[in-house]
DNA sequence: GGGTAACTACCTACTAGTAGGAAGATGACA
DNA sequence: TGTCATCTTCCTACTAGTAGGTAGTTACCC
């Protein structure tokens, strides 16, 4: 029993992975789910805020994966495997083939600016727990980074990115797996 | 002297680059040259083979622009670092500041066939070109590859597209370079 | 009765695309 | 050389459909 309010944020946010901002519209929610336009502007009065309470929700629900994820293992390496892996899944799966933020960043110049500091948000607080885990795998010998945490953080995270947008590209959601692994394996210590 | 058509796929182009396919309208094209929407549909009927078209061009730009790489330096460290380098000097004067391509790919799902097929003919032929000076990079021992040249040139083409979204998201033109130039250490042989 | 959530009905602005015409350039031909 | 037909380019004026958003109403629930 999930309230009217988060099926409008999740049909809106399975539309925008598919197109981005403005490759949805009310129309297509109202269709959706069964329910008129008016009643979803009762729920958010414009577009701008309907996207930006989705992607407040969306980090939220990122921060809060993030955190289980380091709950479950001590290892950092399994922790970015185990991130690495929950993409990976959506993207075989379709439940979730692209990243609600990477995709919305592409836009970014043509943003709310409500909606725009919040995708910026949620790059910082990714990058931030990247860099964390990065810097714990240095300190254990379970990575050799060859820049700062932070740098690290960046690269894979634009990895991380890149291949969801050649997964999309290609048509081949396998290629996700290829590049993040060949990414990882150079972060390994092993892998040397 | 450029013609009216190119003028329009100029405008098409930055805009498109700023906000992806459905961010444009003929409208929009109209207002930036002082020219009327008909004279629009005169040159380009459909908004798909507008942006076809423009897409042919672009990869049409970017093949001989690679070519001339190529015969500028028989070094692939320099070509692969001159490819880098055309990038960043787009993204620091934001005269280009994201790949036509890479945007459309985000929006792949919802693009006319004849664009998408377009697309991923770009993404193909760029990343058989990384391929191709990874692998001789390798046989004159500038690079080391971890993997096969066609998986790294995948790494390296994911990284080069997410590093454009990153750059964009934190609003920093900078964080490219940092990007790219750091994944590039991960493949110099004297980086070890 | 007040609050919430839904509805019908509507608005204005904009979307891609079309019909048909005016202006100028080009080339053929007597 | 004059003129006629054709082609290209751009125009005005229009269409049907969709965009985000609003006004006012009904129904239910505490």
């Amino acid at each position: 029993m999930t309230s009217t309010a988060d099926k409008i944020l999740d049909v809106a946010q399975s539309l925008i992975v598919a197109g981005g901002y403005n490759a949805f519209s009310y129309a297509d929610i109202s269709d959706a789910i069964g329910i008129r336009k008016a009643s979803i502007h009762h729920h958010f009065p414009t577009k701008a805020e309907l996207v930006a309470a989705l992607v407040d929700r969306y980090r939220q629900q990122v921060e809060a994966g993030l955190k289980s994820l380091q709950a479950q293992s001590a290892n950092p390496a399994d922790q970015v495997q185990s991130y690495l892996n929950f993409w990976q899944t959506c993207i075989r799966d379709a439940s979730l083939p692209f990243c609600v933020c990477a995709m919305l960043a592409g836009e970014m110049q043509m943003l709310p600016d409500d909606v725009a500091s919040r995708v910026r948000a949620h790059f910082h607080s990714l990058a931030k727990w990247l860099a964390s885990v990065l810097q714990a795998g240095a300190e254990q010998h379970v990575f050799r980074l060859d820049q700062g945490p932070e740098d690290e953080a960046q690269v894979l995270m634009a990895s991380v990115h890149g291949a969801m947008l050649s997964a999309r590209a290609f048509g081949d959601p396998e290629l996700f797996a290829a590049i993040v692994n060949a990414q990882i394996a150079k972060l390994l210590v092993q892998g040397r």
